[in-house]
DNA sequence: GAGACGTGGGC
DNA sequence: TGCCCAAGTCT
C-alpha cells in the first residue's frame, strides 16, 4: 500500500466508492455493505461468469431474467441444458454458459448448494479462472484477494506508467495491484478499481481531470496515458463463407441441429448448413427443392469474418433426419437462438 | 504460450 | 466502415 509514496491510493478509490458506485442488479451498495449486508454468492457468481469479456450493458437483462427464472444455484442445477442454452443465447462464449451448468451442478452436488469461499476451492470449479475466483472470493466474501482483469490491467499500467506490452507485463501489473489490496473492504475495493477502469480510466480519452487518483498517477505526469496499456498487435481476420438451409412445413416447424457440445456455438441451436471454409463454397443442400434467397448474412466472430448464403425451401410431410431435429411452430423462439443464425432467421423472415 | 471462443457499442 | 474493446477461460 505504499509504493506510490504518501498518497493513499486504495483510500481514495474506496472514498470515490462511496460516492459514485454504479447501481447493478447483483451489487451490494457501499452503505448497505457498511451496515452489514453481504452479497449472495450465487448471483455474484453468475454476474462474474456473465461479464467475462462482456460489457455491464450488455449483462444486466440478461442477469435478471436468469435469477428471475432460476433464483438459486439449486434451481440452476436442475435446469435442463436446453432451457439454459436458450437463456445464454446472445450473449456469446457459449462455453460459459455450458460451464455455468458444470459448476452449478458440482456446487448443488458436492458442496449441498453453497459456494465455497476461499480463492483455491472456487478456481476448482469450471468455468471459474484466476480472476473469477478472486472475484467472487473478493467481492461475496471480503476476502482480500487481488482481482486483475483488463481494467485493473489498464489502471495499473497507467498508474505507474509500464510501458511494457501485454500480455507479458501481466505478472508486473499484478505485483502493483496486489500491493494496492487493502484488508479492510477488498470487495469494495476490487469493484472500485473496475469501476474507475470502466468509466474514468477508459481505453480512449481517460478522463484524468476528474479521476480520484490522478495525484499519483505516473503516466498522467508523463503524458503517456492514452498509450497505455501497450498490447502486442493482433493478427488480421480471415474471411469465411458458408450456407445454411432453412426449411419450414406446412404446420410452420423448422429443421434445425443442436450443435455439437465442442467449438463453435457449441450446445447451440442453429439450422444446418455447409462448412465454413476461406473460398466461397459451393456445397450441395440435402435433397430438397431449394431456393437460394437474394442477400447475404454477415457477420464477425472473435477470430474471422464469415459471410452466408441462405436457401430456403418447403419440408417434405413426415421428414425425419437423423441428428436434425423438428422443431414444431409453437417451441420455436428466435430468441433462443445464437446472433448469426438470428441474422439469417430475420433475413429468411424479410423475404 | 498462443489460439479458439461471440457479440454489441463506440469512435 | 472497420477496428478496438469488454469484470477471461480452456486447451
Amino acid at each position: 500500500m505504499r509504493d506510490s509514496g504518501e498518497f493513499d491510493v486504495s483510500g481514495a478509490l474506496l472514498d470515490w466508492y462511496d460516492r459514485h458506485a454504479r447501481e447493478m442488479p447483483w451489487r451490494v451498495a457501499p452503505a448497505d455493505r457498511a451496515a452489514g449486508v453481504m452479497p449472495d454468492p450465487y448471483r455474484i457468481w453468475l454476474s462474474e461468469v456473465m461479464l467475462q469479456q462482456t460489457t455491464v450493458a450488455a449483462v444486466r437483462d440478461y442477469f435478471v431474467r436468469f435469477t428471475n427464472r432460476w433464483p438459486t444455484v439449486k434451481a440452476l442445477a436442475a435446469a435442463p441444458d436446453d432451457q439454459v442454452m436458450g437463456e445464454w443465447a446472445g450473449l456469446g462464449y457459449y462455453a460459459r454458459a455450458r460451464n455455468l451448468l458444470k459448476c452449478a451442478r458440482v456446487v448443488a452436488e458436492q458442496h449441498g448448494g453453497t459456494f465455497p469461499d476461499t480463492y483455491d476451492a472456487l478456481l476448482n470449479l469450471p468455468g471459474i479462472g484466476p480472476y473469477t475466483a478472486a472475484a467472487i472470493s473478493a467481492i461475496a466474501f471480503d476476502r482480500p484477494e487481488t482481482v486483475l482483469d483488463g481494467n485493473v490491467e489498464r489502471v495499473m499500467a497507467r498508474l505507474y506508467d509500464i510501458h511494457d506490452p501485454l500480455p507479458g507485463s501481466k505478472p508486473q501489473l499484478k505485483e502493483h495491484a496486489a500491493a494496492l489490496t487493502p484488508f479492510t473492504r477488498p470487495g469494495d475495493y476490487a469493484q472500485a478499481v473496475m469501476d474507475l477502469g470502466a468509466t474514468i480510466c477508459t481505453p480512449k480519452s481517460p478522463a484524468c481531470g476528474i479521476c480520484p487518483v490522478q495525484a499519483p498517477c505516473a503516466a498522467r505526469a508523463a503524458g503517456t496515458q492514452s498509450d497505455l496499456p501497450r498490447k502486442t498487435p493482433k493478427k488480421p481476420k480471415p474471411t469465411r463463407y458458408g450456407h445454411v438451409y432453412i426449411a419450414q412445413g406446412d404446420n410452420g416447424a423448422f429443421l434445425m441441429e443442436r450443435r455439437p457440445d465442442k467449438g463453435l456455438l457449441g450446445g447451440m441451436l442453429g439450422w444446418p448448413g455447409s462448412e465454413w471454409s476461406d473460398g466461397p463454397s459451393d456445397a450441395p443442400p440435402f435433397p430438397c427443392e431449394w431456393r437460394e434467397l437474394p442477400g447475404e448474412v454477415r457477420h464477425t466472430f472473435t477470430h474471422f469474418h464469415l459471410i452466408l448464403r441462405i436457401w430456403t425451401a418447403t419440408l417434405p410431410v413426415g421428414w425425419s433426419h437423423d441428428d436434425l431435429i423438428v422443431m414444431e411452430k409453437h417451441a420455436f423462439r428466435p430468441s433462443d437462438l445464437p446472433t448469426v443464425m438470428r441474422k439469417a432467421y430475420d433475413l429468411w423472415r424479410s423475404t
